[in-house]
DNA sequence: GTTAATCTAAAACGTTCGTTTAGAACGACT
DNA sequence: AGTCGTTCTAAACGAACGTTTTAGATTAAC
């Protein structure tokens, strides 16, 4: 008689063997298009081919399926984050220019974009969609999944920034997320241009780092004052 | 016997004589607070103090109410818009800078969070709050109610940037749009700092338009390539 | 074969939703 | 006075919601 327990938890067995992860899938897609309190339950498990009550034994709740189908999709847009932003310090040095850090951390969603294009499913971004949601539990689990990759991106900012400060910078790459946001948010809207051509997301990129670049320069530099008037008022 | 009708129209009368102002006092703010889907009839009536027929008297259905609420609303941050606008325009004549433009479009969003604050009602823009819900009536009347004031702003815009296209503009403006309404997203979500300083709205309105500004420019104009090493990938 | 654990379907539970209905209270007019 | 149209209330309607319950199916271990 070992000590170790015969089996205790793990066996995965396989009754039907990825159930939980249809019923992920679905709730990712349905959530991304309709937003959390318009989803229900029913139409997520129909989408997944199940049924309720298979839902609710996976995950428990509504809230919980939410918080698996943000963070599953968050881990993997905080993973390539970190993943880029590691090769360019090992290709520029320590010391980023700005428009290295933004790349980092815009790119993968435009890649994830180009990803569910592919497949001709239409709807990127459980994370974006409801980076926005007033309801306050999901705004923790928003803040629970993305501060800490936040974080490192306003540390690398800051250092590829001289004389920026940490709250500044983090201000910035707030206006830089509410760009993305909302760009993304048009995406779904738009339902697929047939004209889009294939490297049309790649150019937007571009433009979306053009802008956050200047931006970001400009904001924790201060008014560059090279316009012809200043402010009104 | 005159041909006008004796009273016909008007005839506000006086049974209760605000509810409907009341309700659509209510259903601002908690649209706002809340979103659509998950803001109920029950609870928009229960703050107007009145009953769930005389909402569905008056407005005839919850997406009617929202469509009076929206508009509303955007209607006055338009005109405050506008007004800004042609006060630049007379101020610095046709050709304006960039900043100018910006601010007109902006500065009535902070103007709406100070005077909310002042009356320590804590949930600006309605407008804000429902600019990304997925649901497609309400992208719908957010069409129809921004489109028109958007346009000009464009417009002029382009005049101000010699060699910029409309479609250019107008996403540039996108992404401005996106950096407000995340900005004011998360103001409803602190609640208010009580060491918040008076003019620290106006400080964030200047950052938002600092950003804003060098992003738009470097947006029309190209990649500046002010920096040490262009873009990885 | 039996037992225990895992997984799922079908049905029901209680609640809340937006909307409708029937009618009362009121002001204006004849 | 009586009538009419407007404004609003209280109650009810049917549908949809998230969740729970009950029971049945499937698998693994003994």
């Amino acid at each position: 008689m070992s000590i170790e327990p015969r089996i205790e938890e793990k066996a995965p067995s396989s009754y039907s063997p990825d159930t939980k992860e249809r019923l992920l899938d679905a709730a990712i897609r349905v959530f991304s298009k309709k937003g959390f309190q318009a989803s229900s339950m029913r139409i997520i498990t129909r989408e997944a081919g199940t049924s309720l009550s298979a839902a609710n034994y996976h995950f428990g709740s509504k809230e919980e399926l939410l918080r698996a189908a943000l963070r599953s999709r968050a881990d993997v847009l905080n993973q390539r984050r970190l993943d880029l932003l590691d090769q360019a310090i090992e290709a520029e040095g320590e010391s980023l220019s700005v428009e290295a850090v933004l790349d980092a951390f815009v790119r993968p969603i435009f890649e994830r974009k180009a990803e569910m294009k592919a497949r001709s499913q239409a709807t990127p971004g459980v994370a974006m969609r409801l980076y926005l949601d007033p309801e306050v539990a999901i705004s923790r689990i928003r803040h629970e999944v993305f501060e800490s990759t936040n974080q490192r991106f306003v540390e690398v900012m800051v250092s590829a920034l001289p004389g920026s400060t940490e709250s500044t910078v983090a201000e910035a790459m707030g206006f830089v997320v509410g760009m993305v946001v909302y760009t993304v948010s048009q995406w779904n809207e738009a339902e697929e241009q047939p004209d889009e051509h294939e490297d049309d997301a790649s150019r937007q990129l571009e433009r979306v780092l053009d802008f956050a670049a200047a931006g970001v320069r400009a904001f924790v530099i201060g008014p560059s004052d090279s316009s012809s008037s200043g402010r009104g008022n």
